[in-house]
DNA sequence: TGCATGCTTCGACTATGATCGAATGATGTC
DNA sequence: GACATCATTCGATCATAGTCGAAGCATGCA
């Protein structure tokens, strides 16, 4: 009865409403303010304050105080993950709450999911490196190829750099609404990063949608046809 | 703030303490009855009951009626999935709860998630599989090939009778305490079976555990290092 | 120093939901 | 058909935790 870790007490703590529209608002992967937080939380500050004490205290989110500023964040990738996997229990067995909207459109065709490009686009991303053997697949443990190592040099992402940090380079996340593996880790945010810095696309104002040009959207689809 | 499936009310789900431990009983992947779950949760039956009529609205567990018994199970491996995932925080970020007793180091061993083998045992499995190309991955879709095909063949595993099920042959599942995939699906499923079938380990009566024999450990060293 | 801003703490209220005893329903057994 | 077992429903109790207003504490700016 008392086997393995506390699965309620983690849970527990998304399962207020508050705390888990701050938690998605997280997901996003930039660090949010108190005030910002209360705002997507749909409460007051003292509420907020009171939630997100409890999520650091509980070890889902850290917060960095700059000035008079309090930066609350994602706590690492795997908490991500984790939100990521009950999203999609959440989007199969829930009643869907609302139509989906145009809104909802968009998050499923792209969005961030922490700092890496998520939804079909991400998918599809990922497909084309697996596929051309880009990157080699272990369950969760994704390596690059010497291939791939090339291909994302051509795509202007300096990848010897990114192998100096102490993140893994590459990871397999689990996209909710399409159902299969997007790219994760440094490489999967440096990949995205560059292609914001390409002006393939740029993000949407408060919220996860990450918004493709026309041009950026043709760009993307030779990217992962060559 | 209102994009994205409902997380909280899964977490809610999850986030009682005896609904938990219910949910990590179910994790063995046999089907219980109210009472013995009202066990598990440390309740009594009217509240046991209460809690179940929950999770089958919010459909994280099924029932089927048998006789006067009526018996609960996880709604499916992708729940188990979320559930492993919710474990695997919980372990890192958590208090850790008790020490480690003589039981918790058999769970990290060999374990049941769902239906199929986990703990070192499994993560080593997959990684002989994988690493000999005996199935290949990409990201959680895993395909077994044309030469794992034969190994299962050879290992006694009716690889064809599976492939018409519906369900899926092979899926990669994170493990919570090694933090490393292994193998799931109907394969993961009846290589389990075929191990308790070759009596290599049996499992502990109301618990998780899977406990290998002498003879079994030796035989399943040689089949992952032949 | 004085004031504004961002956030937390305190205190009080409230509501949700977890809990169990007792009663009821359903199924199988004798 | 009477009884025992398994389970759910009802009713009442109680505690936990979410909520906000007001006050307190920092930090930054003038």
């Amino acid at each position: 009865m008392k086997e393995g870790p506390d699965l309620s007490r983690i849970a527990a703590l998304v399962g207020d409403p508050a705390r888990a529209n701050m938690l998605s608002a997280l997901m996003s992967g930039t660090a949010l303010t108190a005030s910002e937080l209360a705002l997507e939380g749909g409460v007051g500050l003292p509420t907020a304050s009171s939630h997100l004490a409890k999520l650091t205290e509980g070890g889902l989110v850290t917060v960095t105080t700059q000035g008079r500023h309090r930066y609350y964040a994602l706590a690492g990738s795997e908490v991500a993950s984790m939100l990521e996997a009950i999203s999609g229990v959440a989007a199969s067995v829930g009643p869907k709450r609302a139509r989906p909207g145009p809104r909802d459109g968009a998050m499923r065709e792209a969005r961030v999911c922490y700092d890496h490009l998520a939804g079909e686009k991400g998918v599809a991303l990922f497909d084309h490196l697996a596929g051309r053997q880009l990157i080699s697949t272990k369950g969760d443990d994704v390596a690059l190829t010497g291939s791939g190592r090339d291909w994302f040099a051509a795509f202007g992402v300096d990848v010897a750099a990114l192998e100096t940090k102490r993140r893994p380079l590459c990871r397999a996340c689990l996209d909710w609404s399409v159902r299969r593996s997007h790219l994760a880790g440094s490489l999967g945010a440096a990949a995205l990063d560059r292609m914001f810095e390409l002006k393939w696309a740029r993000r949407e104002p408060d919220s996860r949608v990450v918004r493709f040009t026309p041009e950026g959207r043709g760009a993307f689809e030779r990217l992962i046809r060559a």
